[in-house]
Parts: C-alpha cells; sequence; structure tokens
DNA sequence: ACTATATAGTTCGACGTTGAACGAACGAGA
DNA sequence: TCTCGTTCGTTCAACGTCGAACTATATAGT
C-alpha cells in the first residue's frame, strides 16, 4: 500500500499524525491523575524544566495555544492549587504564574504514572526511530508555525 | 541509553506530533471550501478513492473516531448535499451513505484548495523524509491502536 | 501631553470530539 | 420461540480549543 503520488504521500503522513496525536492524546490523559490534562501537564512541566515562573501570555506561545485557552488552562492549574498567579508588580496589565510545591508533586505523580507506558513503548520500538524522525517533525513544526520567531521555551 | 533522556525524546516527539496536527489542521481547514472540516473532507476523500458506499459505523472505524462524531460529520456533509443517506434494506439499524455528484464536485474543490500548499510543502522538504518517516508513523498508530483488526479502509 | 498602536488577560459563542446511555435490530444458541 | 450478547445509529453533557470582542495598560511618535 504505498502511495503512488507525492499528494497521496503527504496526505498519508498528516493523516497518521493526526491519528497518533488523537490516540496518543487520548492514552495519555487516561492514566494522568487529578484528572489532568495534557495542556495542563505541559505546563507543569514547563515549570519543572526551566526554573523560572512566566506569564499566561508567554505560556500561550510556548505552547501555541490562544490565550482564552491558556485562560482555561491556568485557571484549572490554580483551582488545583498547582501553580500560583500573582499580578506582575512591573505590568499592569500582566499576571505572573509560578509552580507550587504541589504542583511539583503533580507533576512527579505524572511522571510516574506515564513513565510504564513510555518505557514500554521504548522496547517496542526502537528509539532510535523516534530521534532519527525528529528533526523532520522539529522543522515541519516550524515551517507550519510561519517562520514565527520562536526563542523562549 | 539514559532513561531520562529516552522519556524526554519521546516526550518531545509526541510534544511535536501533537502540535504539528493542530497546526497543520488549522491550515488545512482555512483553506478549505465550504467550511468543511478535515473530518469531513476525509469522507469525501474516502469516497472518491474508494468507489463504493459505506455505513456510518464502519466510517466511524475507519477514521478511529466515535459514532458519534460520525453521526455529526455525516449530518453536516449531508446538510450540505454532499452525501446521500438511506435505510441499509438488509440490516433494519443500519444505514448506507453514498457521495452525491455535489460531493465529488466539492471534493474536486477541496483538492484544488490544497495543492498549492502542498506543492510548497513538497518543495520544501524532501518528500523522501516524509516516505522515510512514514513506516514509523504507520506501525506507532497501529501499536497505540491496540492492535485493533484494521482490514477495512 | 496626546494620540495611535500594541500587548495582557478575560469572556463569550461556536465547533468537534469524547464517553456514556439509550432504543432498536440482528444473530446464535437452547 | 425466547433469550443473551452484540452491533447500529442517535443523543446528551462535558471538555478543550478557537476566534473575536472587549477592557485595561503600556509604549512609541509627534
Amino acid at each position: 500500500m504505498k502511495p503512488e503520488s507525492e499528494e497521496q504521500l503527504l496526505f498519508a503522513f498528516f493523516n497518521e499524525i493526526g491519528i497518533i496525536a488523537q490516540l496518543g492524546r487520548a492514552q495519555f490523559e487516561r492514566v494522568l491523575p487529578h484528572g489532568l490534562k495534557i495542556s495542563q501537564f505541559s505546563v507543569l512541566n514547563h515549570f519543572v524544566r526551566l526554573e523560572r515562573d512566566s506569564t499566561p501570555a508567554r505560556l500561550a506561545r510556548n505552547f501555541q495555544v490562544t490565550k482564552g485557552a491558556m485562560t482555561n488552562t491556568l485557571g484549572r492549574l490554580h483551582a488545583l492549587g498547582f501553580v500560583d498567579i500573582s499580578p506582575d508588580p512591573r505590568d499592569g496589565r500582566g499576571k505572573r504564574v509560578r509552580i507550587t510545591c504541589a504542583g511539583r508533586a503533580a507533576h512527579a505523580a505524572c511522571v510516574q504514572s506515564i513513565t510504564p507506558g513510555l518505557t514500554e513503548l521504548a522496547s517496542t520500538f526502537a528509539p532510535e526511530q523516534f530521534r532519527a524522525a525528529l528533526p523532520l517533525l522539529q522543522s515541519l513544526r516550524a515551517y507550519l508555525d510561519g517562520a514565527r520567531d520562536r526563542f523562549d521555551d
């Protein structure tokens, strides 16, 4: 079942991308604690990887999501006590967002819960395959993103 | 090698997959005529590629969406006059779905509208890259799909 | 100082999807 | 024939996201 034309190849490629995104998301969220969604875990993960606070607008840009979606995500994380939100003392419009201790604990629990699936994945597929495919995905993402400035993250 | 970087590798991989799916979907739907969504175009595309009618349940399995989602998709396509839905004479529960002439025309218009973006993509990235990455994506999809039977499509 | 433009964050309605519940109809077995 | 389990298609609430409108604040140009 090899695609004949380039158009079919590209269509098949994006088709797989879309379905993998959907299935992967569902599988992730099935095991995440606290009913967390990927978008929410991603924000926690962001804070744990880069040890610094951020702002809703900057996070929205980081995750390529509208500001409205980030308002929603941060609101839920805040309701769970996983992030701390305070007005920016230097910018009357802005807010500062930072992770809490409970947020770190939740992130650790998330990592615990997704590790089995990830290791099974890594034992089923040679990780080199993922590593080999990653550059294409990254440049494709950058291309689709319209060559937008992306110096933060 | 190190388990920690493997985890990060997999996470980065799925992260790119998710964002590409989101950006690609948005880019597709921005140019599709009739306000069609990818899910709807996919159904039209399915009918044009395979010259035969189908049923809502079978389509839902083909595209790995719930039956409820397919009810919605087919309802919109039917409202636009792009598919024809009739009760299955041999199965009192089922329905037969088939594409209409207007549906074929709409599909052709869709192809016309997305071709420029696809050719630009094919000129920016070597198609061999996509071809090389496709097997991993396909087997990954099959893996995430839980080794479900998939003999139709 | 004034104006114009840009940015921060929120809110709202619309949309597609999920997951679950449901009634209807099929199919196999006793 | 009657039952049991399965499948078909629909409906519904919940959820996340988008896009657009909106207020408030910042910033640059004149």
